[in-house]
DNA sequence: ATATTTCTAGGTATTAATACTTAAATCGCA
DNA sequence: TGCGATTTAAGTATTAATACCTAGAAATAT
């Protein structure tokens, strides 16, 4: 008997899921049973109900995002197998997620014969991730190689949880005044995360930030 | 002779491509001849040597966007049928995609049915707004009714043409001062500018209007 | 156990943005 | 041709953000 493998969509726009849905079924080499949630916060509901073999997850849902799901996910089973659906190529979104215990990463230029690719590798626990998410960590590596003994340069690009948790608060239209209050630290506090937040990216003013943010998924 | 519909895609997703592409296969009522392409840039070109019916047009592609795309092909054939397929339902977009001659505005929800009766309605020259659409445009429609004597109020979130200049430099974190000298106009026409998109959005700080602009599709 | 990162926060000064008002020149449509 | 919308711009004041700096406490990692 032919094996199926049970695939969990994530992802809330209803026409990637159905349109994923049909480049799965489209082929008949290898059987699939299909769930689709549109949310993140479903995610790992599903995950445990279903018995879920590999999870396609979008990075930008409404609720919880895909970053997050994951990391929900490996918790109850560190051998979950999440491939990250992102339209997004940005090399902090790809760390993020592999961070986050995600075990493959295509972009959105990526086709059906990738993604069946990509499933049939995680099926067996090796990693997959598409050509230009390989180059850019290759790329990476190569920087920290040459860059040894000036890292910073790389590593700056790592927000932390708490300057995530000003910078959403920034794009939320709040004044480092007002995030003081919210988060019950001084004011200068807030602004030191700001500066820190603009100089890690490279970037110049607050406008760009929130450009940066939102274009890079980091905040929704 | 069963009659074949010619449709383009245009979206710089390729999952989405094939994604619509296969949804719209896999009924057997109607016939599709399938063109694709990344980008707005190509849209025009391709549906004039194809001879399309039905254009499928993102709105937010790389280099040229659906909006622009859309303002293109009708000033060549003002009877050309665009479906605009939005991850966004924003009023602005729909308002946009409106003016700029779009027949059809299909939302990240509709499945699989909603497009082929949109595509349905649409080859017919009639237009098919998604639910959410038309309640939106509804709302609207009573909301001048409404307030016909304080039109103000929603005649507001029309953004001009040097608005929209001043605002995608702010996103590029140029400062008022940059963009005077950019733009060859005062200091502080740009400042009044700023503060008329600020408020016709109903936003409180520059923060705020970008995540807004970028969320909306108003810049890249 | 110690090194590193993260979170915290202050001083001092400058620059940028916002709030409120007013208004003229120009452009586009009816 | 005239009305409404757009683009232009300034006065005055206040608030917010940014640019430098330094640095201790707390949490994490090695």
């Amino acid at each position: 008997m032919q094996k199926t493998i049970k695939i969990l969509i994530a992802d809330d726009h209803q026409i990637i899921r159905t349109g994923v849905k049909l480049m799965l079924n489209s082929q008949d080499k290898i059987s699939f049973e299909i769930y689709e949630v549109a949310d993140g916060n479903q995610v790992l509901k599903t995950y445990k109900t279903k018995n879920i073999d590999i999870v396609l997850m979008d990075i930008n849902m409404k609720f919880v995002n895909g970053i997050t799901a994951t990391k929900e996910v490996i918790k109850y089973d560190p051998s979950a197998k999440i491939i990250i659906l992102s339209m997004n190529n940005e090399l902090h979104i790809i760390e993020s997620a592999i961070k986050a215990g995600a075990i493959g990463f295509l972009l959105k230029d990526s086709g059906l014969e990738e993604l069946i690719n990509a499933i049939k590798t995680v099926y067996f626990g090796e990693q997959y991730y598409s050509n230009e998410v390989s180059i850019k960590l290759l790329n990476k590596k190569n920087n920290i190689r040459l860059n040894h003994y000036n890292q910073k340069s790389n590593d700056l690009a790592r927000i932390t949880t708490r300057e995530l948790e000003v910078l959403s608060l920034i794009t939320k239209e709040f004044t480092n005044d007002e995030i003081s209050k919210k988060l019950i630290i001084s004011k200068r506090t807030v602004e030191s995360h700001r500066k820190n937040i603009i100089s890690k990216f490279g970037l110049r003013n607050t406008a760009g930030l929130v450009h940066y943010a939102v274009k890079n998924g980091l905040v929704d």
